[in-house]
DNA sequence: CGCGAGCATTGACGCTGGTCAATCCTCACC
DNA sequence: GGTGAGGATTGACCAGCGTCAATGCTCGCG
């Protein structure tokens, strides 16, 4: 990705935009377009940066251009719970709400293109068919956690890794990652985007665990580790039984499921 | 409640509706709620009905008027996952989607407001404001839904339970149940709408681990047993700890922690 | 009144997975 | 190359909770 074409402050325009064929800017008129190339800037923010904190009054949304960040939820023992992960193209922040429910930080270095809240909520108000276009994604967003939300409550630790690992060899597939190119690997390669921490936070359990059971799917060859964020997948088919279901194409899990050409392999 | 305003067939008006002034319906101008009148008519379902099912083309959404409908996710051991209880005044159904990813099944009797969802949608197409105010609801039920996942994958059944058993609290308090009134007593009264394995299903767990987990705090004291569906709520300050948080004003979970004037003690 | 179905409770048992602690690996920096 | 910090892995332990099975309770029906 021509990362020089994003740099913040220069002029760049919505239609060279990475992901402008998969955000909410899919659906913008020309019009509307300009008006949103007017009212965003980029900016980034380094992996581990708070962009939105819990309970603030903050004036920013978006959309994720490269990188991924994670939606945390604080509980009172200081545990961070991880309620969902945002990938390039998706929208960030939460409109017409005053304080975060949330916090929106970094997993990775990434780069936003935000706006200003309210000058957002005033757009959507003057572009009913902008609005439609915001309330069909937060309604898919609403069934993927709901699926998500079910899916942590009812399946074994196993078939969460396993479930997630298979998205992830779905979505890496297309990203002829350099691993790949070496080895001239025709199997599919499973890129791990975030650390163990994030990954085990974000599927209910703790480093500890997923790391016992990535080594389970490693002892048993299902997937073959290259490095410690790569891992060549040699056997689908297990992967898939492990995930606890029998159909390839009913496993699905939160947002992450959807093909994303804007997703690259960094962090 | 009177039920006879609502019998259906018969010819109501949306101004006598029960939830007129906590539903979508709220915000409706006159003249959009004499369409929404036109629109609408109610159906009632006996507990165990399925209203809509998972991976149906269903041309059926609306409001929930009294009883309690839960959204249901079906994994492959047959095992019933409920993601989201619906409460009087919530919307149910999902617009602008042609298969319904969950299903809908009453928990309880209930009557709803039903619409054709073809029908609800061009009447959305033609007022924005309409719109507007079903995307605030499901944002709010998005935020909600991620809180209550945040809490089902971070606490233990014991905090859920105690959790679920204080929004009851609040919800049954200004009810004035029949139990309630014979013994004089003073102390909140915790209603269970729906049967132990619903609630276990709602929270997670299992049947046996709920009744457990009821049994606790009954020999703790925290609650007093008046029938199989009624508790007294005898210790406040103990079952707040029990919920794993300290502060009263941080208790909450998924859309049963608003207060809920339409909500009615049946079942 | 007895019967049976469905639900709630209780008990016993075993396993998944969380916790604590030690070791190892990777990498940036000196 | 050495060093230290942060992350990943592995091991040992055990508590929480799911499972299976038995019992008790409530209610509707013959």
């Amino acid at each position: 990705m021509n990362d020089a074409v994003f740099s913040p402050g220069s002029c760049w325009k919505c239609d060279q935009c990475a992901i402008n064929h998969r955000s909410i800017c899919r659906g913008a008129s020309e019009e509307a377009l300009r008006e949103l190339g007017r009212l965003s800037h980029l900016r980034r923010f380094e992996k581990g940066q708070v962009i939105i904190a819990q309970g603030d009054e903050a004036d920013l949304v978006g959309n994720v251009i490269s990188g991924i960040v994670k939606l945390t939820n604080m509980s009172m023992g200081g545990h961070q719970n991880i309620v969902g992960l945002l990938f390039p193209s998706d929208f960030f922040g939460r409109a017409y709400a005053d304080l975060a429910r949330f916090s929106y930080e970094a997993a990775t270095d990434v780069t936003l293109c935000c706006m200003s809240r309210h000058a957002f909520e005033n757009f959507l108000g003057r572009h009913p068919d902008m609005e439609h276009e915001i309330l069909l994604s937060t309604l898919d967003e609403l069934d993927a956690t709901r699926e998500w939300a079910a899916m942590n409550s009812s399946h074994t630790t196993m078939q969460r890794v396993a479930t997630f690992f298979f998205i992830l060899s779905r979505r890496s597939d297309h990203v002829f990652c350099d691993a790949q190119k070496r080895h001239r690997m025709t199997n599919p390669v499973i890129a791990l985007p975030i650390g163990r921490r994030d990954i085990a936070a974000y599927l209910g359990t703790t480093p500890e665990t997923l790391s016992r059971n990535i080594q389970t799917l490693v002892r048993k060859h299902v997937i073959r580790p290259i490095d410690t964020n790569h891992f060549e997948l040699t056997d689908t088919k297990g992967l898939i039984e492990h995930s606890g279901e029998t159909r390839e194409d009913l496993v699905s899990m939160s947002r992450a499921d959807r093909p994303n050409e804007g997703f690259t392999d960094q962090a």
